[in-house]
DNA sequence: CGATCTCCTTACCATCTGGTAGAGAGCGGG
DNA sequence: CCCGCTCTCTACCAGATGGTAAGGAGATCG
């Protein structure tokens, strides 16, 4: 009877309601009949689609992913057909990825859960970052070969990038401790701090 | 029988060992009967001694924060004893927390298992660090305003030095992706970054 | 109308969880 | 010698967890 207009529609209800328990309370602190229970259906409806909690975080993984290679690469598009500079390229990926960050940040939830050494889901997350960082050394090197990137160590830089984004969401406690309410100032504020070494490093045209 | 030779001593290993079951594996992923199956011990000892799961988690906090503060203190008054200048006391404490960091990863596996809102020792964390921060903050304030360090925001540049170390933590997992072992090398260069950072933002004898 | 497929359900289970109750061993003091 | 204290043990449990088996409702198709 629950079939009543919506179909298709309870996989991607979970998906959704399994990316923000992860994202807090993480996976071992996850049960299958509570995430249900919030969704008022029953825990083997889940199973159903997903045949185990393990295969559920592949899913919520793989989908994450998805979503953030498709935002990436409409960037690149944008970027490519307007005919903007490595520099402006550079600035338009951190600035899509903190956009994410800010819209669902659970995501980063998920990220910092799932990247621990020796969880459930670190392969796989592994799995989907490997090709994006590659392409993305290998693109930031070619460039600096080519003499329109600054030279340096492009691997660390993408590091130091990537642990600044995930700083932001370890931070949300501390931020609590400093005294600063969950606002977005200080959010904007790092990204500043992160494009301007980021220029610093990479924008021929730009001051030391 | 098991009381031969040494005494009060399975308070501390039970200590440790929860330590690092806490900051690889999480809270919720960690179990009591593992926990004490690695000591060669039976659960109920660890109850004995810590009574619930949850004040076990308390106990590692707190001992952990008792470390830090002394280790930080330590510092301190080392660098007040030669009359170290304002700069070379912040080099001294972001060092020490790196060599905090580097001796015992799991130090950071932990604050960052337990520095997620809605987790069961956040709380706790930010009655440690809260006082540490705010002092931080009120000296740094004391020295600008003196003149002996340069202005800046004291509250976002101890997020981003905090940032920093935290996302050292959680870069293990992408240091693989990226293609990079496991090795000294990024982390050392990541903390000079910081106190390049640092120093620009503070050191008045600095260059921009 | 009946077969089959999709989707969600109830019923059930083995296992593991944190936690309680209470006994026994070693030790020190009276 | 015995009382009591400290520490660890065995025995046990109620509840939750992930997962299996099987059935029912609705739609689609022949």
């Amino acid at each position: 009877m629950a079939t009543t207009g919506e179909r298709g529609n309870t996989r991607e209800l979970v998906l959704d309601a399994a990316l923000a328990s992860f994202g807090t309370t993480g996976y071992d602190g996850t049960s299958l009949d509570d995430l249900a229970a919030g969704l008022g259906i029953r825990k083997q409806t889940i199973l159903y689609h997903f045949v185990s909690k393990r295969r559920l975080l592949d899913s919520v993984v793989d989908h994450c992913a998805g979503e953030l290679a498709m935002a990436l690469e409409g960037v690149l598009a944008e970027s490519r057909s307007v005919g903007g500079s490595d520099w402006e390229r550079v600035e338009g990926m951190v600035r899509e990825v903190f956009r994410l960050a800010l819209d669902q940040p659970v995501l980063l939830g998920l990220l910092r859960e799932v990247s621990r050494p020796n969880s459930p889901g670190a392969v796989r997350v592994r799995n989907h970052l490997e090709p994006l960082m590659a392409r993305a050394r290998r693109w930031m090197e070619d460039e600096m070969a080519a003499g329109r990137m600054r030279r340096t160590d492009a691997q660390l830089l993408l590091l130091s990038a990537y642990s600044t984004v995930v700083g932001v969401a370890t931070e949300i406690e501390v931020l609590r401790a400093a005294g600063v309410g969950p606002t977005l100032r200080p959010v904007v504020q790092r990204r500043g701090e992160l494009l301007r070494f980021l220029r610093r490093s990479l924008d021929p045209a730009a001051g030391s």
